[in-house]
DNA sequence: TAGATTGTTAATCGATTAACAATC
DNA sequence: TAGATTGTTAATCGATTAACAATC
């Protein structure tokens, strides 16, 4: 049982959402077809991915929802909120602090960090904190991951900040290379890449049309 | 000259991003190296990349900052402004409409498209229009990607929408798969799955430490 | 020139897919 | 039982990395 392995963990919870829309369905039993055409891909990947976490179904029949459901809430940790912390109240910061797709997955964001004084405010109902109050924060909510929404020029020495805090792991929406320790995890969205990477290919489509 | 490769283009913008902090440290020259430690990957990527779009350097001597940047730019399409629209003007949708790093990056959000008249504003510098204007805007001003911010139940409605109005490349926050047409560009960015995949590791270091 | 770097080819690595025996 | 699906192994595919000849 590896778990090195960041695609096959979020296929994992694609295969967790695509389960709450089958039950909601009425499903009761699924087979790994309908798993891979749920999330796009082959039912031996399915398959593969549920192997690696030792979830198995039964050899004819395929899967039953609920005990599948269950299974994956045990090993991603669905059972428990997930509590997190925004750094940066700007533009990304405070979308991310209302989006409605967070609670639904559970995700909930204990508070957010921000410099500028005039974006403090401690009585939302989810305060906004001076960064200066960030490291005693994580150590009496014991918060281990958190989102970084600051301007690039500043997100190393905010990264910084957060990891002698003893944030864990980062999610970095600034579009810059950061260096960390070799025990923490970054995971980098780059939106302005995503988006170009598409102006790009919907282009290069243009200029050899009936390739790729 | 295969273009099939999406994280190729990606990492072709990073290099120029990063290109852009060299000039400004005052390099003329730069090497594989340099750039690799840049962006965070090895030189003989870098060399690869650049031999599959043909960009060539001196065998002694590196490559010449500036001269990088201009074919780049060629390549990338950034001489010319990339104007996209946005669809949904909810949380996401307004934070990507002030977001100023895509004003660095040359990227222009021409308008924003929403069901709720309530959002419609047509004074704003970027103007928000009811959807049923999309096809019409679409047309007039020759746009050919846009994104999606909307919430999940709708994004395939809305979509089919951008597809019929001419659209060829869509940039999806909604949590869901799309089914879209062999030849239409669509890149998933999925914040809830990426922030899940940061807890689930940071966790899993836990439960093994000196793994991974 | 000697040393260093490119450009490209071959080797490696890892992830996806196909195939099929096991079996319900 | 016959048919269908799982679970796993082997084959394939694609991307990254190493290596090195060419050469400035």
């Amino acid at each position: 049982m590896k778990v090195s392995n960041k695609l096959c963990v979020s296929r994992l919870y694609m295969y967790r959402k695509a389960l709450s829309r089958f039950k909601q369905m009425g499903c009761i039993k699924i087979f790994s077809d309908n798993l891979a055409d749920g999330i796009g891909v082959t039912s031996s990947q399915v398959r593969k991915d549920f192997s690696i976490f030792g979830l198995s179904g039964n050899k004819k029949g395929g899967y039953l929802v609920e005990d599948l459901i269950q299974k994956l809430d045990e090993i991603l940790g669905k059972n428990k909120p997930q509590r997190v912390i925004v750094i940066g109240a700007g533009n990304i910061g405070t979308a991310l602090m209302k989006y409605k797709a967070f609670v639904k997955e559970g995700l909930e964001i204990a508070a957010a960090f921000d410099t500028d004084s005039a974006k403090v405010d401690r009585a939302d109902e989810i305060p906004v904190l001076p960064l200066s109050e960030l490291a005693d924060f994580v150590r009496q909510n014991d918060i281990r991951v958190g989102i970084i929404a600051v301007p690039d020029i500043v997100a190393q020495e905010v990264l910084n900040v957060m990891i002698s805090a003893g944030i864990r792991g980062a999610l970095n929406f600034a579009p810059i290379r950061l260096n960390v320790p070799e025990d923490f995890i970054i995971n980098n969205v780059n939106v302005g890449v995503e988006l170009e990477t598409v102006i790009y290919m919907v282009n290069a489509l243009d200029r050899r049309p009936g390739n790729e």
